[in-house]
DNA sequence: TCAGCAAAATCTGAATGCAAAATTGTTGCC
DNA sequence: GGCAACAATTTTGCATTCAGATTTTGCTGA
């Protein structure tokens, strides 16, 4: 959601696709809650608000259909689909069968710049958390985990990875983070940071597996109070 | 085209939508060899062969570049995603992670009349391994792994799974397997519906997991004599 | 023979048009 | 007032069309 796609006006932009910048736009719309869970979302209204005609839009929601962020049905359109408690656990328990994976592998296959670069990245979170900047940590944060799962040097997992990750920050969108489980969370992070820079395989797999459930855990929760 | 669309010719019922129907065309195509590892694919071609027009087609187009059988290049058209050692094996390990997880939870998800089922579908497997009928045993083997992870009772997973095995079905079809690797890997498959009957968590991630890796560098093996 | 360049043909990206399906609104009846 | 049937509107699925980019072809001259 860096930049605001509204304007058919940023025409000059030809490098990227038209197709990769609605998948993009919409995709943003969808995980920051622009776009409402559950919402129908007519095609027409998509051209205005991308002004574009529907051929690009209509490989758009293709697209995001096959990553599960919306539903299409033959001749009805296309829904956004419903943040769903049950679907949330699959996905952060998918994402737990990754981490482990992850965990076992970042340690050995990363470089020392690598500590250095995802050490500066979590001291960067803590500042974020020190100075209140939810946004800034949300950001931060989804980084962190996502330059772990880089450390594995495998691009198919680590696309497997951003989706999920797209799916748990749409759910992130929908609820108010409990300030004291943040500050539970950096004590996890602490411990992966320690687990990794000691390179300890089995320890840094267990407190990644550890770390995906507390959160799981803590978001379903907070998804109950809260839901749809 | 002549083509109107209430009978685009293999579609009986107006149940599956054109795209749909283009999309699993498609794979098959790419997953059986139809169309050769790195190929170029003009549009065209596939509209004549699917007596369709261009734009459902390059819907399909889309899904299966984020898929990772095709790749786009703005401009330049599609290719089929060349099968590449090195990508396999990333390919194997994301699918062991997975593999690793399904051991852990299929067990204790898993109802009787599932594991009467997938008993059945072993058993038809040894069948097929000993009229030495490798089409249906290809089949049945994807059939027996994606029967395991449906255990899990995570359509995420199943999801993910599914598009894994895709991928290295498609390697399997440009390579000749080795009898007596079949063999061998019906032997694991024995110890793996043992640890299931048991409903032995560790032991069946554990032999899930090995399996995997056996193939993998069985497949690996037999891909670097006849590469791509 | 072959490198370099220009014109033609081909191919892709995106917009528009049209028919079928679904949704919405209205009427008539109980 | 509520509800079923029907017509009008909207929306979708797909084909067709247009414009721009790319690749191929064909020519020229060294």
């Amino acid at each position: 959601m860096s930049q605001q796609p509204g304007q058919a006006a940023d025409a000059p932009a030809d490098q990227p696709s038209l197709h990769r910048v609605l998948v993009d736009g919409i995709r943003d719309m969808i995980v920051c809650g622009e776009l409402e869970s559950g919402e129908r979302v007519p095609e027409a209204f998509l051209c205005r608000r991308f002004g574009v005609s529907r051929t690009p839009l209509r490989e758009a929601l293709k697209v995001l259909s096959v990553e599960g962020l919306v539903q299409l049905r033959r001749n009805r359109g296309a829904i956004v689909t419903p943040v769903d408690p049950d679907r949330l656990r699959d996905i952060f328990e998918t994402k737990g069968a990754l981490e482990h994976f992850i965990g076992l592998h970042a340690a050995s296959r990363a470089t020392d710049a690598d500590l250095a670069r995802i050490d500066a990245l979590h001291a960067d979170l803590v500042g974020a958390e020190r100075r209140a900047d939810p946004g800034r940590y949300t950001r931060l944060n989804e980084n962190f985990h996502l330059e772990l799962a880089r450390l594995t040097r495998n691009p198919e997992l680590v696309q497997i990875y951003e989706a999920l990750q797209a799916k748990v920050l749409r759910a992130r969108f929908m609820i108010n983070v409990d300030p004291a489980r943040v500050r539970e969370s950096l004590g996890e992070h602490e411990a992966i940071m320690t687990a990794l820079r000691a390179r300890a395989r089995l320890d840094l797999a267990e407190r990644l597996v550890a770390h995906n459930e507390r959160t799981s855990e803590a978001m379903l929760r907070l998804l109950g109070d809260a839901p749809g």
